[in-house]
DNA sequence: AAGCTATATGTAATCGATTACAGATGCCGA
DNA sequence: TCGGCATCTGTAATCGATTACATATAGCTT
């Protein structure tokens, strides 16, 4: 009933040209006379046809699609970096195949196989924690495709990579609060070993430090990025004879889910404690008291991501271009998070 | 100083064997006689050999991927149905594919080509608003791969889907408020022409009529599902003359945009009016106060859609499973933002 | 010993587009 | 009138794997 798929053959027949021809009027119409072009373009209204893009790729050595990881797909912070990645690629005909490198049966082999240029013809990295054996293998083979990192990164590793300015964010978080009078001032950190921990850590102290503040180690709580990990904190906070009257937390949902615990507790914010979050996700203005922040340009680091890495994958990839290391500013939103000292 | 891309015929040449062997030692091992396959795995592993889909995938007639459409990936809603999805993909070794519907250069065209088999294999739909006429040519034309609906579908259109009860959700959510005293109760809608706006709408129709309540039409606010669209309904119901005491909210996040926005003008929930959500978004259980809210298994609606979506890919195309509509339970989970009328 | 089957492997066509190369046509100037 | 050049189109090789079909070998039966 249903014949075969159309080809360019059945084009090219109806057509009354060859499939040279037609394939030429489809990707550079510019060289086949305006004649025959149009009767290529009816033709292929007639046919239905549609372009096998497995067998274009073959040819010509593209996959059409680039790869992003993601740790933890499930994580809303991602969303609007997805949507600008998307966005750009999608503007320059290539797909986005996502992948979550965390999920329960993600396995090195399977992750292996996404590092390869038959698999995509870039990638981008949202996950600072991939195993850098992994990358360095595939890299010195020439078989991998080029690779941005955006938001994380890996440490000493010269990739090229789109990221905000995470000590400057911390820096502005800091002193926001020494402004309102704090000098108790606490940090909610994020996963160790991750470099926005790290980094966000180091503008914490350096900041502290340049205010002349003390840096007491038993108010650096633990926690990562995870609203439980917020309400955690919230906890310890609670147990401590002597708290910080202020807190910087690593993300946004850190600060959610400390307020939340406290509220429970019958505390409240900016009352009892003056909180900043980082990243400025949606839920922020709307939170009860809407969160003071650090905002992270969300889309404009998947736009930036996806367009450094199409210009990877076009460019002379010999050219050092891998030492391209692209800052995105932040900014404070003060909101009704943060209060005076004193101020109940 | 790179060689070019190593090929099965390397691999053939360095093990000693033809293409063939190789191929049927990679996708068919049990049909070669040990001693090959050991020779094969062996120059697969010298050469560094990485088998190349295209190839692979343009002989067998299959892009090894699935694509999910999704309207606006910046909505957190989605990232852990796509999580769901992709987990449930990955294990049968399909490559997912995102695309973002409502982008702003989305247009048609563009669209209409991820809607044919060249391009995936199938495709998970998670926008109700799709045009018809894209769908309805294309399926008949045989060129279009299949496709299944999750959360959102279209009306009378018989594609396999996968949702859950929203009747049932909203009832549950009349019903609560019912059980704690309230009589005026309002509900703030979705977009129209939206499925879900409609299903849920109908729910909360039915069930104030089996309950005896009035249906009171300035109760009835419209919104989007966003946070904003929550906001301003607050706004309109600070307006009112005569204000239901409770509200159902067709989505968490119109219920924390609700309530962040009486809060600022100094009003508060439960206290003033009770609130039940819908989606039970990570944020629900944190928000101030915790939501009350319809429970949706995100995860598992991506799971079963994937899983679905794969058997309509490997069974037969022809057997009527098109009329498969998985409904999946939803319950309500009571928190904070309910209570019973009077008790400010 | 001939015939048969089962198992293992090789040969070569095939998937559907792209593109190097060659050929055809028309126009121009000398 | 002819060579030279520009423009357009066709022929056929090619991308790298899969697989139908053919072939070879060993083991078994009678």
């Amino acid at each position: 009933m249903d014949k075969k798929a159309t080809t360019i053959q059945d084009v090219a027949r109806v057509a009354g040209v060859s499939t040279a021809t037609v394939s030429r009027a489809i990707s550079n119409p510019d060289i086949v006379s305006e004649a025959t072009r149009e009767a290529v373009f009816a033709a292929i209204r007639t046919t239905g046809y549609h372009i096998n893009l497995m067998a274009r790729n073959l040819r010509r050595k593209r996959t059409g699609a680039i790869v992003v990881l993601v740790p933890n797909l499930g994580n809303p912070f991602f969303s609007r970096i997805l949507s600008g990645i998307e966005q750009t690629a999608a503007a320059e005909g290539l797909s986005v195949l996502i992948v979550d490198t965390k999920h329960p049966n993600a396995d090195q082999t399977q992750l292996v196989s996404y590092l390869h240029n038959t698999r995509a013809d870039g990638l981008i990295a949202l996950d600072g924690s991939l195993p850098r054996a992994l990358l360095g293998d595939g890299q010195a083979s020439g078989a991998m495709p080029p690779i941005v990192f955006a938001c994380e990164w890996i440490a000493h590793c010269s990739f090229p990579n789109v990221a905000i300015d995470n000590e400057a964010g911390a820096a502005l978080a800091v002193r926001h609060l020494y402004e309102l009078g704090h000098r108790d001032i606490g940090h909610v950190m994020g996963p160790p070993g991750n470099v926005l921990t790290e980094t966000r850590l180091a503008g914490t102290r350096d900041a502290l430090r340049s205010l002349g503040l003390d840096i007491r180690d038993e108010w650096f709580i633990d926690g990562d990025f995870s609203l439980q990990s917020g309400a955690d904190a919230a906890q310890q906070w609670l147990a401590m004879k002597e708290r910080p009257t202020a807190l910087f937390c690593a993300s946004d949902q850190m600060a959610c889910g400390f307020i939340s615990e406290i509220s429970q507790e019958g505390l409240s914010v900016p009352g009892d404690v003056s909180i900043v979050g980082f990243d400025d996700i949606d839920i922020a203005r709307r939170f009860i008291p809407p969160l003071t922040t650090i905002h992270q340009p969300r889309n404009a680091i998947g736009n930036a991501a996806a367009r450094l890495l199409i210009e990877q994958i076009s460019g002379d990839r010999t050219e050092a271009a891998s030492a391209v290391h692209q800052v995105l500013g932040v900014e404070l939103v003060v909101r009704k998070s943060t209060a005076p000292l004193g101020n109940k």
